[in-house]
DNA sequence: GCAATAATGCAATTCCATTGCATACATTTT
DNA sequence: AAAATGTATGCAATGGAATTGCATTATTGC
């Protein structure tokens, strides 16, 4: 099991406090989060601060950024094995229109897609909107 | 062959100049467009009307929206016999990474998506991006 | 034509993303 | 260990797009 601090300098990231703790943050939530989600649960540090540290993790890779349709940009932390780059390793994604939650299968691998000649795809993105079992169940 | 104001009328959108007019604009585009791509064609109108008039049509589904994940919103007409709020009859779309644009592959419908137990599926967002044919031809 | 209803235009606001700059911290070098 | 360098952080400000309130103008039904 690879501690934090080796994740973070084996992308070559600097280990500090603040991102520590952001790490941490993104590891305990399963959905994704926003901004002002991670803005929440630190009230004491500068939004600027939360929104650089993510930027670079994302830029680093450990962290991959998912754009729901809600208009925010939400943010979970990368598989241990994941390489999102790729295009035949994305996963999708899920979002509940009831509780606003959404939340990456990671499981569920998006088929290939066929585009019309002339076409190159690169990058999938696919998100799947309705109902989350938690919401369904009730 | 179904005049625009036929099809305003059967959708309970009343007709008016502006949105004539911003229904050829739509119509004249195969690509999806942008708030500003059609603020430019309409210098004179203001920006409110342009806003208000697509979100009528989007609302009265003649015209659908795509978040193709460049955070802005862009809209596009639908087909004569499109059903865009019924989950099968959601087509794809692909998003240029090169010239920016983003076209809807109406031929292209989107596969089947499992989700696990508990979930249900209402609605699928795809976006394809990559390097579309004009592009990439050259 | 008149009253009711809806569309338009202007101004202002909100919300989130992003940047500039000064300061604090950490790492490396001597 | 101190100086020098580079990076991270915090504060303030900006930018861009979406959205709303309200007054005015146009359209429809009677």
């Amino acid at each position: 099991m690879e501690t934090i601090e080796q994740v973070l300098e084996s992308k070559n990231i600097r280990v500090t406090a603040m991102r520590l703790l952001i790490y941490k943050f993104l590891a305990e939530n399963q959905v994704a989060v926003t901004l002002s989600d991670i803005e929440n649960a630190f009230e004491k540090a500068d939004r600027t601060t939360l929104y650089r540290t993510v930027k670079t993790f994302v830029e680093k890779d450990i962290v991959h950024q998912i754009d729901d349709g809600t208009g925010i940009v939400k943010y979970a932390l990368c598989e241990q094995d994941c390489s999102c780059e790729i295009e035949t390793d994305l996963h999708l994604h899920f979002h509940c229109n009831n509780c606003n939650e959404t939340i990456c299968l990671t499981e569920h691998k998006i088929p290939k897609i066929k585009v019309p000649n002339g076409f190159v795809s690169e990058n999938i993105n696919l998100v799947v909107k309705g109902m989350c079992d938690k919401c369904s169940g009730q």
